[in-house]
DNA sequence: TTGAAAGCGCTACCAG
DNA sequence: CTGGTAGCGCTTTCAA
C-alpha cells in the first residue's frame, strides 16, 4: 500500500506538499500539483482514512440504530438516509437491535469508532435507562430520535403526530357511521404505547366508547394481523371497524376475516398505518395512516446534517399524517 | 476525552501497562491490573478505534454493497449478515447502490476506511468493469459475491442454483398440464437474465414451446406485477401460467388478473419467487420458489468471516432452491 | 512484570 | 509556495 510517504519521494517533495495537493491543491504551485498528481494517479493512491480520521478526530460516518431493518417501514428509512448521506460524503454503519444489551454495546462500538453522528429510528425506550447509557458513551456526540424524545443537550428528536394521525383515523370511522372501534397494537414499543394514547384520546375527543376491550395487542406483520382477528373473535367482541399499526399485519388481517367470510369493509371496515405497498396488494385496497415515510427520513437526515454543520436546529420537529382513503372503509 | 495517557497517570503506571490490562490483562501482575481496571473503570474510558485501527490495520468492519435495501430480500439478508457480523465482534457499513458510479465510489470509500472485507448481495455486473475497480481498490481486500463469479483472486461467491430453481417451477406446472409458460423478469440484471437462461434450459429440457414470447420484461415488486399482466394482455398472448421472479409482483400480477375477472389457478397458474410473507398474503397463497434467503445469507456472512480467520473457504458455494406448493397452481 | 520508544499514515502549524 | 515537525491515541517490540 502507497502512503504519502513513497508519493513523495517518487515527485521529489515533502508529504506536506502531497497532503496539500490532496486537501488544498490551490495552495500548491501548479507545475508541482501536476507532477504530484500525476505520481498519485500512476500509483493509483488511495489515502487512509483512520490516520486521517485519528487527527481530525471524524471519520464522516453516522450510525444508525434501528430496531430490524426486515421490517419495510425501517428499510425505507435508512434507504433514505443512506442515499442523503453518502451525497453528504458520509457513511452510515447499520445497527439492527431491539434488545437493550446489543443497544448498549453499539452505543460503545459507536463511541469507539468515533462516529460523527448517531440516528435511532423507531422509538429508543426499550429501556429508560438508555438516556444514562447515552450519556455515558456517546458524551456530546450529536443523536436524532425519531418517535421519541431524550433530555439530553445533544439529542433532537423527529416526531410523527400520532395524535393528529388517530383523530383522522377515527373521525372517518364515525363519519361513517363506526361506533365500536378497535386498536390493534403491534408491539410493546414506546411507540406503540402512544399510539394507543393518541387512538384513546381521539375515541374520548369524538366521544366515542373507550376502554381496554377497545384494544387489542398483538405483533405485527403477516403472523401479529392474523393473531389479532383471532384473539378479537375468540373474545367475542363485536367491533364494526379495526385500526391497525400496519399495513401488514392489516392486510393479513383483513385475509383472515374474509377466509371467515367477512365481506370488507360491509362488515367489518380496516384501516392500516405507513401507507405502504402492502395496502395496494389488499382487495378491497386499504385505507391507510400516511406517515410519509421518504420526507420523515429526510427530514431525520437533514437536521444530523445541520447539526454537524454547527447550524441551529430546533430541539423537536414535528410532521403531520395524512389519511388515505380507499376501499376498506 | 479520556486516552490512555490520563489513565497511566491517574494509576501511576506506563501507557505500555495500560494498553496491556486492556488487550493482554494475564500479562500483567493482579494488582496493578485491579489499580489500572478501577481507574479505567471509573472514569469511563472508551478506546479509540481509529488509534488503534492505525496501527493493527484493521477496524472490525465489513462492507455491504447491495442494490436497494427497500427489497425486502436485501433487507433480510442485509438484517442476517449484520446479525452474524455482530457476534463476531463486526461492524458493518451499509452501502445502497444499483447505479455503477455509485458503487466505485463506494469501492474506493471501503478501501480508505480500510474495511476487512467486503459482501456484494445481488449480481455484480451493472459493468463488467466491476471487476477493473474491484483490483483498483480493493486490492487483496477479500470479497464475497453473491449470484455471480468474479475473476479474481481474493473472490470467492455464494449461488443459488437457479437452473434448478426453474426446472422445479417448470416440471410442476407442466405435471399440472401447462404447455404455455410466461417468464416474467423484473430487472435488467445480471441475475435476472440468469434467470432467463435457466428457464429456457428448463423449457428445453421439458420439451415445451420456447421463444421470445414466453419472457415478459417487466420491473420489480406492485409496478412491477401490474405493468407485466397489462404487456401480457395488450400482447395478445394467452399463456396458461406465469412465473414471476418475486414474489410481490407476482401477487400484484394476480391480482391485477383477477381485477379482470381471472379465478386463479384455473384461468392462469401463477408462481413467485423468494418464499417471502408477500405468498402468504395472497388468495389463494402463491406457489413460491423458495431461495432460502436466511440459509443463504448466513453462508455469505461464514464464507467472508472464514476467509478473514484465515480459514480455506472453497471458490464457490453452492445452494439449491425449493419449491414451495400453495394454491396458486 | 514493567517502561521506553518507535512507529501506524496523515494533518496542520510554523518557518523560511 | 514549500519543508520540517509535532502530534492524533494506540500497539508492539525490546530492554531492563
Amino acid at each position: 500500500m502507497m502512503t504519502i510517504y513513497d508519493i513523495a519521494a517518487k515527485a521529489q517533495v515533502s508529504i506536506s506538499t502531497v497532503s496539500r495537493v490532496l486537501n488544498n491543491p490551490d495552495k500548491v504551485n501548479e507545475n508541482t500539483r501536476k507532477r504530484v498528481l500525476a505520481v498519485l494517479e500512476m500509483n493509483n493512491y488511495t489515502p487512509n482514512a483512520l490516520a486521517r480520521g485519528l487527527v481530525r478526530n471524524s471519520m464522516r460516518t453516522v450510525g444508525v440504530i434501528m430496531a430490524d431493518i426486515r421490517n419495510i417501514h425501517f428499510a425505507q428509512t435508512a434507504y433514505t438516509i443512506e442515499n442523503h448521506f453518502f451525497n453528504w460524503g458520509f457513511s452510515v454503519l447499520l445497527c439492527n437491535t431491539s434488545k437493550l444489551e446489543k443497544k448498549r454495546d453499539y452505543l460503545r462500538i459507536l463511541a469507539e469508532k468515533k462516529v460523527d453522528g448517531v440516528i435511532f429510528v423507531g422509538s429508543v425506550f426499550s429501556d429508560i435507562n438508555i438516556e444514562r447509557d447515552i450519556k455515558r458513551y456517546l458524551h456530546s456526540t450529536p443523536v436524532v430520535t425519531t418517535n421519541s424524545v431524550i433530555n439530553l443537550p445533544q439529542a433532537h428528536s423527529v416526531l410523527m403526530d400520532h395524535n393528529y394521525g388517530m383523530e383522522l383515523a377515527v373521525g372517518h370511522l364515525k363519519e361513517r357511521g363506526h361506533r365500536n372501534i378497535i386498536l390493534v397494537r403491534n408491539s410493546r414499543s414506546y411507540n406503540s404505547a402512544n399510539k394507543v394514547k393518541c387512538f384513546h384520546r381521539a375515541m374520548k375527543l369524538f366521544k366515542l366508547p373507550m376502554d381496554d376491550d377497545h384494544v387489542i395487542e398483538s405483533s405485527s406483520g403477516y403472523q401479529g394481523g392474523i393473531e389479532a382477528v383471532d384473539m378479537m373473535i375468540e373474545s367475542g367482541r363485536k367491533p364494526s371497524a379495526l385500526i391497525f399499526c400496519d399495513d401488514a399485519s392489516a392486510l393479513a388481517g383483513m385475509l383472515r376475516l374474509q377466509d371467515d367470510g367477512y365481506v370488507i369493509p360491509r362488515d367489518m371496515a380496516i384501516i392500516g398505518y405507513d401507507q405502504s405497498d402492502y395496502s395496494l396488494l389488499a382487495r378491497p385496497q386499504l385505507t391507510s395512516i400516511d406517515i410519509k415515510i421518504p420526507i420523515f427520513s429526510s427530514i431525520v437526515a437533514n437536521t444530523l446534517h445541520d447539526i454537524l454543520l454547527g447550524k441551529e436546529v430546533g430541539t423537536a420537529i414535528n410532521l403531520s399524517p395524512e389519511l388515505v382513503i380507499r376501499h376498506s372503509t
